[in-house]
DNA sequence: GCCAACGTTGGC
DNA sequence: GCCAACGTTGGC
């Protein structure tokens, strides 16, 4: 099967393309929305492409690509209280928070917010919908190739 | 800092 | 189950 692409969305202060360009990889922390996790939960597999999108920062947009890296497994941070992403209704037995490793795969020159909105052929994407902030959005393979074109990269 | 949009909470 | 209040996201 073909891979699927997804956009994920973090904030360059958290950990930005630069970061998964130095570790290599990295886990997927923080999602604390239920559709956001199912998407990782039941639709994501290993190797399906991934879009980097830098959110909250100077130049939003998306900024290199990844590879979903791993199954889905629990997110260490929802049993850390002294982390922000802290859940205390969450248990080790029953967690309620997923996530999956993403890997570097390249990083690409910013495709802005900007230059996304501009982009006649890239208006169906979810990411720019009114009201949308859902952190991780599908990618259809139709709006991948359109993509491609405008980060200059092979589809 | 503002504010639109939308999710969550909690009283009833 | 309804819905007002409140919190969060995220661009600007």
């Amino acid at each position: 099967m073909t891979p699927q692409t997804w956009l994920m969305k973090s904030e360059p202060n958290e950990a930005s393309i630069d970061d998964l360009a130095r570790e290599g990889r990295l886990p997927w922390t923080g999602v604390r929305n239920h559709q956001a996790r199912n998407f990782m939960r039941d639709a994501f597999r290993l190797g399906d492409r991934v879009l980097f999108y830098h959110s909250s920062c100077a130049e939003p947009g998306i900024a290199g690509l990844g590879h979903v890296a791993s199954a889905p497994y629990p997110d260490p941070t929802q049993f850390d209280p002294s982390s922000s992403y802290f859940d205390p209704k969450s248990a080790p037995a029953s967690p309620r928070w997923l996530l999956v490793d993403v890997a570097f795969v390249a990083k690409t020159p910013l495709l802005s917010l900007a230059a996304l909105r501009s982009a006649p052929e890239l208006a169906d994407l979810a990411v720019l919908q009114r009201g949308n902030r859902l952190s991780i959005t599908p990618i259809t393979p139709d709006q991948w190739r359109r993509l491609a074109v405008r980060l200059g990269v092979p589809a």
